[in-house]
DNA sequence: AACAAATAGTTGCACGCGCAACCAATAGTT
DNA sequence: AACTATTGGTTGCGCGTGCAACTATTTGTT
């Protein structure tokens, strides 16, 4: 096998350059975010209150791997745990005043980057893409049912 | 901004469920191996004794992340450090036996990984998305020197 | 030869990941 | 009502990441 035929090296060292990338980028901004933090609270911003399963399950996470993404950011007062009155397992978690604040002040930021990022690609290159992500998850998918 | 047609999300879950995967195969495997460390070893199968700031400029890693990276594979006798005669600074990276060993035992698994993960997908469909991701990279790349 | 600067590697820190084991609470079964 | 799943969340473990501070060694400069 040609590995350089392969995509998924290609696929994973661009994706490494883009995790750093964002850390550098949020690092510099001063405002104490990290990329998966963000993504967290775009999500939380447009709809909030879900117990952290569900979140765990949106954000394709572990739930182990959730707890600790959401105690970061309950430290640092984006985010709330409300238990459930009804079922006392559960906890909702809200984005804060100070969550949505920090989110609308970085948007600028990640939508800049993803300007950058995709530079010079053309719309049909971007959905062509696209597909071909779509299709590797499928597959991925199917195998792991077997 | 329309993040449906951001190219990066699809991106990052796509890998997300690739790393996933490959841990999972891994594991199954009981060859207690993990895919960053599978990388290394199909490095120094071909190209041996590189000293550790080689090795993590090759593999686009910091050296402290190299340095914990060997430190696990030596533990697992898969690699050694020789320090070097002529600049006592310097440890080449060598793989053992086992090491070698381990990694063409675990070819024909990561070979059917990749060949499951591109089915159905077009040669030039796969050509067309490599050189999306090295224009990608190169934006990276260009916009990490301001 | 003596001092400063660069280089190779290690360690502490904070963040992030999945798995497995665990606890508390709810739901389902007898 | 009592017992057994099942579910939601937390914690310990091993692995992985980059940054910054550190040590030891080498190189470059006066």
């Amino acid at each position: 096998m040609n590995f350089e035929r392969t995509l998924v090296p290609w696929i994973g060292r661009t994706m490494k350059m883009l995790d750093c990338h964002y850390q550098e980028v949020f690092k510099d901004s001063n405002f104490n975010l990290t990329k998966n933090q963000w993504s967290l609270l775009k999500i939380l911003k447009d709809d909030d209150g879900k117990p952290q399963s569900e979140l765990a399950f949106i954000t394709n996470r572990d739930k182990a791997s959730l707890t600790r993404l959401i105690s970061v950011m309950e430290k640092k007062n984006f985010v709330e745990r409300i238990p459930s009155k009804l079922d006392k397992r559960i906890n909702h978690i809200f984005i804060t005043k100070i969550g949505i604040a920090v989110f609308e002040e970085t948007r600028p930021l990640v939508r800049k980057v993803l300007n950058n990022v995709q530079s010079g690609l053309t719309d049909s290159e971007i959905e062509q893409c696209i597909s071909t992500m779509k299709k590797i998850q499928t597959n991925i998918s199917a195998n792991q049912l077997q």
